[in-house]
DNA sequence: ATATAAATGTGATATGGCTCACATTATTTA
DNA sequence: TAAATAATGTGAGCCATATCACATTTATAT
């Protein structure tokens, strides 16, 4: 398929850095795919070869660990998902999976280093974002170890309500094992705290998807951990 | 005190890829401070004006946690210690702290900006660096979370062994209060694992010096969990 | 050198969350 | 639409590690 970068409505805050020229550029460098539920994006372990940029959609980013694989952090689009793993190893340093129906760019590597070094805000921009999933990685590491099961569930919650979807109410793609994974709890653990929360009547459970009804109480668990 | 960036013997991998001239703008923008073991270099909180890079010594990135402070990562010389707080966010969003006697070199942030577009080849050094940390980050996390203590205090020792000594023996300059909150584990439960060692006859502790004796049975421990 | 504070060692006890076990309910697949 | 598979709910017991309590050693300040 044809691919138009200048009109893609998808752009990163990088990319919107770009002139027509380079998205020109881009266009022909650039490769759309589209990924179903549960399809791998990026596979640890394989040679990386192309930046991924997720256009549509929403990924995990999960490795594997001494015990079970950990989900590190959740992507939702348009952001890139493969910078750390495509820029600092030859070899990815950890998986990306589609948890919900997916587009994602490969753009070549080649291509995406010499955008870097024709367009300073395009750079700045790609900087500040690696600068920023690193300070998150540190917050995220500190809240997963420190609190304990309600809390870091409370703090899922939020995340899924505040930064992804935007609403109170979401549906959870998510396996409460997977859930586990992002917090390092027992599938177990994570079906107590989640009847617990609807029988004190903080979320509403129906089918798949979740309602927070007391968000008050929610932070005050997250906080109090 | 004059500093002269083209004499410094203690440059980064990407600022070895600066020309004599670039080199002599930095000297210009360049201030380098001195260190005691325990002073503090970034402090979380407050506005990140320069970039801070490690010419000399070692040094603990810790952040304030719900409930304790959590070291991060340590840094041994020569490498950045802010870029992520300096370009990632106008507020620390971690603390540094000297662990031994240091140098620390501040550099302008908008000097530094300017090295990074007028130099391809710096800007690229500093990227992968950055890419490569995060990498580093999601795997410490793993292990800090996976783990349990024993696992995760011979990871400690094996770390100080390879990455930051070379060498089978090395001072411990950190506490056991500060090793647990390297790993999540409390003081006490270090304490009882760092003599279960010694008696076990897997490493030696005189003073504050480490001495790693079964090298082949730490790795095993490590691995094991 | 002495007093004071900080760091470490070690036992006893408590507990959060894991594991195991099995029942139940959804979701695929044939 | 049945059969098979995956996901979830829930109790019981266990275990690694935290917490508390106090003794001892080491470092720091006066």
């Amino acid at each position: 398929m044809e691919n138009n970068c200048n009109l893609c409505i998808y752009k990163s805050l990088a990319a919107q850095k770009l002139s027509e020229e380079e998205l020109s550029k881009l266009s022909i460098s650039c490769l759309s795919v589209n990924f179903k539920k549960g399809d791998s994006i990026i596979k640890q372990g394989m040679f990386s070869t192309n930046v991924a940029f997720l256009k549509k959609g929403l990924a995990k980013i999960h490795i594997t660990g001494p015990y079970h694989e950990q989900i590190v952090r959740i992507i939702k689009s348009a952001k890139y998902l493969g910078l750390p793993t495509t820029f600092g190893d030859k070899v990815n340093q950890y998986s990306v999976t589609a948890i919900d129906d997916s587009e994602v760019c490969f753009i070549d590597i080649s291509l995406f280093r010499m955008l870097l070094r024709s367009n300073p805000d395009f750079n700045d921009q790609v900087l500040i974002e690696l600068c920023q999933s690193e300070l998150e990685a540190y917050n995220r590491c500190v809240n997963r170890t420190q609190k304990q099961i309600r809390g870091k569930i409370a703090d899922v919650l939020l995340s899924f309500s505040d930064n992804i979807y935007n609403s109170d109410s979401f549906p959870l793609l998510l396996t409460q094992e997977e859930i586990g994974n992002m917090v390092d709890a027992s599938r177990e653990s994570v079906s107590r705290v989640l009847t617990e929360f609807a029988k004190d009547g903080i979320i509403t459970v129906t089918a798949k998807q979740i309602e927070i009804i007391n968000r008050k109480l929610l932070l005050l668990i997250s906080a109090n951990g």
